[in-house]
RNA sequence: GCCGGUGUGGUGGAAUUGGCAGACGCGCCGGACUCAAAAUCCGGUGAGGGCAACUUCGUGUGGGUUCGACUCCCACCACCGGCACCA
């Protein structure tokens, strides 16, 4: 053994033994408990960044820690590997974008096995293969047939002097990221999923991610947005046609003083006769906050009680939430009532506020805002005097008994558009004929594979409209000439079912006859018991996901409706107050972290600096005391190193031990209860390094003078190695086989620990008076309250403090305090 | 605007059920080793007062509940994140 510790040689060596005796690879192996760990795939840029670090430590620990535990892990990485930055660099350096991709994830592989993670390689993942991506369309084709997948126009974002669509991403402030024009809305026919049909279960689904942070499953209601009320039709005067509007507050329908319809909303031509007056609302439609309407002219009947009120054009109705058309009741919405002061339209206060109260309760003609709670209706025919609850409820019966209208749900959630008109994706799997309109390609013809004949400039619109050989093809129906589909599938359909891609093998695998099968390993592995990754992904990719497996549930290839039975969202590295990026340039290189300290100490700092949901502030200077902390356990394997190989496995009797040896005996099981909790409590990976510490801290202190001190010594430093090896395993490896054990320390079982064994014999009971420390007394554990009342009153200072003040009442606290309350 | 989160020493963070606030790490101060420095090791380290024993204050602010509050309740402030004309 070397005097000194040297990470490189020590982590290749281990890494080596690792991989060559195939330790991480998996099998299905029924009758034991499964476990599905999970950290997010990266997408491969060239170069691992310290959030990556990060979350595959958080994923590792995981994995380590359950394998020990007795589980049989599944634990897989791969590849999210299409996308924009390939092309990007195609277009920069003119380099194909499949060979940087492969490139760089040779590359990051690479750096991932140097942080001795413990993947299954055997199941990698990479999406940009043909055989991964088929699926991609099988499963287009399949939602086709559904109904699932369908195609409308719908507006994306446009830069008219590079000619092409640009991602949401690559517009910033409302501008082209490349030529800096500034970029339009424009119409193409565009591909969607219709994850709206399954809007109501995903919501409904939220209450069972029981193991999801909480925040993050609001969000995702937040996104599917939830809205009940109700639709009313209101005719309109003069013309024979009718104003449908929706409404979540059915008790103000008495309150209405007019209407506005969205600049698309279908009857605007039939109303509108002041074009340039319209394009003035169209012009301020979508962001401006100002609110601009245009009278149409038209007045609509309220159907409850007969008011004619005005209908506007506004550019603050939304054609694709509700109707595109809005009842306006300005006493009890802020935006209506602005509108009404801008405009000079009447204001109607018809619910008020159940306590009376002038400020409450303003008389409409003075209303300085409007009244947006809840309360008791007034001015409301039939229904004054009832409660806004009750009113909703009663209203929303009498439009239904009268034919006016329908209760309705309504959802913000939008189908999910997923055409780009880009080359680095999937092929869409459709043919135009002129004959037989778009045809899915048949199921025998997959994958469409993407050309690799194609020029990538930045300029023209989608790439593959320059690939002849991909382009011009036959109708699989009538044989005659046709054009493919040449937009590609948005990259987040990908990643939305990766995840049952892992259950097999990796290759070229008939997927379908695998998920069919009745002894498919996915009825085994899913779902995942623990997801790791960013919580930048708390809507997209986790909803995504969520729709997906439904979707393959339906199709009777998967089992269950939900992915991930649990969450673990990680914080971001921050690095001078913030996120590390190349722009602010605070980024720390994992590189030359990992060549410079070791993986083992890259990992334990990046779990010991926050507990893993919170952000993590970087610093050199923690990173310096995880490695002294590695340092120093290196340091007691090496001076204690004939004692630890000879000395007995067995313990004698613990009451013969002496006093600094009984306390490290008790230190080590107290160190393997509180690891063990720590990590089944949340992950707080933070809080059982820090008990590690401590331990290490006592063990250096501890004088060995005898064979039992040996022997405890011993135990010890096992158990130590077997709660550190989760967190940084080269190490852990190493010393334990310089100990005279077998490898693999991954090999053994997780430690247990004995309660008794763990129980300090002695407590230091804290003497309160009137809730102020006072005093502290040693007393022997199991002391009977009686027993320490006494002793807390008996003690001088205690006696002191309390002169000849009566005392009122002792609390006891078993095994913690008493606390003595006393007169003045 | 709506929803959510977080506020604790010089600093990252502990405090598991309402029971010793500041575990562990970093930094800093002092000491040992050294010609010297680095590394390493040992000791100290919330603030104020006191020679000291000790004592007062202290978990964003203000109130409350309790024998006892970082922890529970009410009101407010600051910062961070998500959504945002959603009828």
């Amino acid at each position: 053994m070397e005097e000194k510790y040297s990470p490189q040689t020590v982590e290749s060596k281990w890494q080596k033994y690792w991989a060559d005796r195939d330790l991480h690879s998996t099998v299905r192996a029924p009758g034991r408990e499964g476990f599905y760990c999970l950290e997010m795939f990266p997408y491969p840029s060239g170069e691992i960044h310290m959030g990556h670090v990060r979350n595959y430590s958080i994923g590792d620990v995981i994995a380590r820690y359950k394998r020990m535990r007795g589980c049989n892990v599944l634990h897989p990485m791969g590849w999210d590997s299409f996308g924009l930055p390939a092309e990007n660099a195609a277009i920069k350096h003119g380099v194909h974008p499949s060979e940087w991709t492969h490139k760089n994830i040779a590359n990051m592989k690479r750096q991932l096995n140097r942080m001795g993670l413990s993947y299954d390689w055997d199941r990698e993942v990479t999406t940009c293969s043909p055989e991964y991506y088929k699926w991609n369309q099988w499963f287009f084709i399949k939602m086709l047939e559904k109904g699932l997948a369908y195609k409308k126009f719908s507006y994306v974002n446009w830069c008219p002097s590079c000619a092409t669509v640009l991602a949401n991403e690559q517009v910033i402030d409302e501008k082209c990221w490349r030529c800096d024009s500034v970029v339009i809305q424009k119409k193409l026919e565009q591909w969607f999923f219709r994850i709206t049909h399954y809007a109501e279960e995903l919501l409904q689904g939220c209450d069972e991610l029981t193991g999801w942070p909480e925040r993050v499953v609001l969000m995702q209601k937040n996104w599917i947005g939830k809205g009940e009320g109700v639709e009313v039709d209101f005719p309109m005067e003069g013309i024979n046609e009718s104003l449908r509007i929706f409404t979540t507050r059915p008790d103000t329908l008495f309150g209405v003083t007019f209407m506005c319809i969205a600049p698309e909303h279908p009857l605007v031509g039939k109303l509108v006769r002041d074009k340039s007056g319209l394009d003035a609302v169209k012009a301020k439609y979508g962001k401006e906050t100002e609110k601009v309407g245009l009278f149409t002219g038209h007045h609509a009947v309220n159907p409850l009680n007969g008011d004619k009120v005005p209908v506007y054009v506004a550019n603050f109705v939304l054609m694709e939430y509700g109707t595109g058309a809005i009842m306006s009741v300005p006493a009890h919405d802020q935006r209506d009532f602005e509108f009404a002061k801008k405009y000079d339209i009447p204001i109607k206060a018809v619910i008020i506020a159940e306590e009376k109260s002038e400020t409450r309760n303003p008389k409409s003609e003075t209303m300085q805002e409007a009244y947006e709670d809840d309360g008791i209706l007034v001015g409301s025919g039939r229904f004054t005097g009832m409660k806004s609850e009750v009113a909703k409820k009663e209203i929303i019966k009498y439009i239904e008994e009268k034919g006016l209208g329908k209760a309705i749900v309504n959802y913000k959630l939008r189908d999910w558009g997923i055409s780009r008109q880009r080359y680095w994706g999937t092929p869409i799997p459709v043919i135009y004929c002129d004959a037989c309109g778009a045809v899915p390609v048949p199921e025998k013809d997959l994958p469409v594979i993407l050309p690799e004949d194609v020029k990538l400039t930045g300029k023209g619109s989608s790439p593959l409209l320059e690939s002849d050989s991909f382009l011009y093809t036959a109708c699989p129906n009538c044989g005659s000439g046709a054009r493919r589909e040449t937009d590609t599938m948005d990259t987040f359909v990908d990643s939305s079912w990766y995840f049952i891609r892992y259950c097999f093998t990796k290759g070229d695998i008939d997927l379908i006859s695998e998920l069919r099968s009745p002894e498919s390993e996915q009825r085994y592995w899913m779902p995942v018991d623990q997801y790791v990754g960013g919580v930048e992904h708390a809507v997209l990719h986790l909803l995504y996901s969520r729709f997906f497996t439904r979707v393959l549930r339906d199709l009777g290839l998967i089992q269950v409706s939900e992915p991930f039975r649990n969450l673990l969202t990680q914080g971001m590295v921050i690095k001078d107050g913030a996120k590390m990026s190349k722009s602010k340039g605070n980024v720390v290189d994992p590189n030359y972290l990992i060549e410079r300290y070791g993986a083992d100490t890259s990992r334990l700092f990046s779990l010991f600096a926050a507990p893993p949901e919170r952000d993590l502030e970087w610093s050199d200077k923690g990173v310096d005391g995880a490695h002294r902390f590695l340092n120093r356990l290196w340091g007691i394997v090496y001076k204690n190193q004939s004692a630890l190989r000879q000395a007995n496995a067995e313990i004698g009797d613990r009451a013969n031990l002496r006093h600094a040896a009984s306390r490290l005996y008790r230190k080590t099981h107290q160190t393997v209860k509180k690891v063990t909790n720590d990590i089944e409590r949340e992950y707080h990976f933070n809080t059982a390094i820090a008990a590690l510490m401590e331990l290490v801290n006592e063990v250096i202190s501890f004088e060995p003078a005898s064979e039992d001190d040996q022997a405890v010594l011993k135990y010890a430093v096992e158990k130590l190695l077997l709660l550190l090896s989760p967190f940084s395993p080269h190490i852990a490896e190493e010393l334990w086989e310089t100990m005279g054990n077998t490898p693999s320390v991954f090999e053994r079982s997780w430690p247990e620990w004995d309660e008794e064994a763990a129980k300090e014999d002695t407590i230091e009971l804290v003497v309160q008076v009137n809730g102020k420390l006072r005093s502290k007394v040693m007393i022997p554990v199991g002391t009977p309250d009686d027993e320490i009342k006494r002793l807390a009153l008996d003690d001088q200072r205690i006696k002191e403090t309390i002169g000849d003040k009566p005392i009122k009442k002792v609390i006891v606290v078993k095994g913690k305090l008493v606390n003595i309350v006393i007169g003045e």
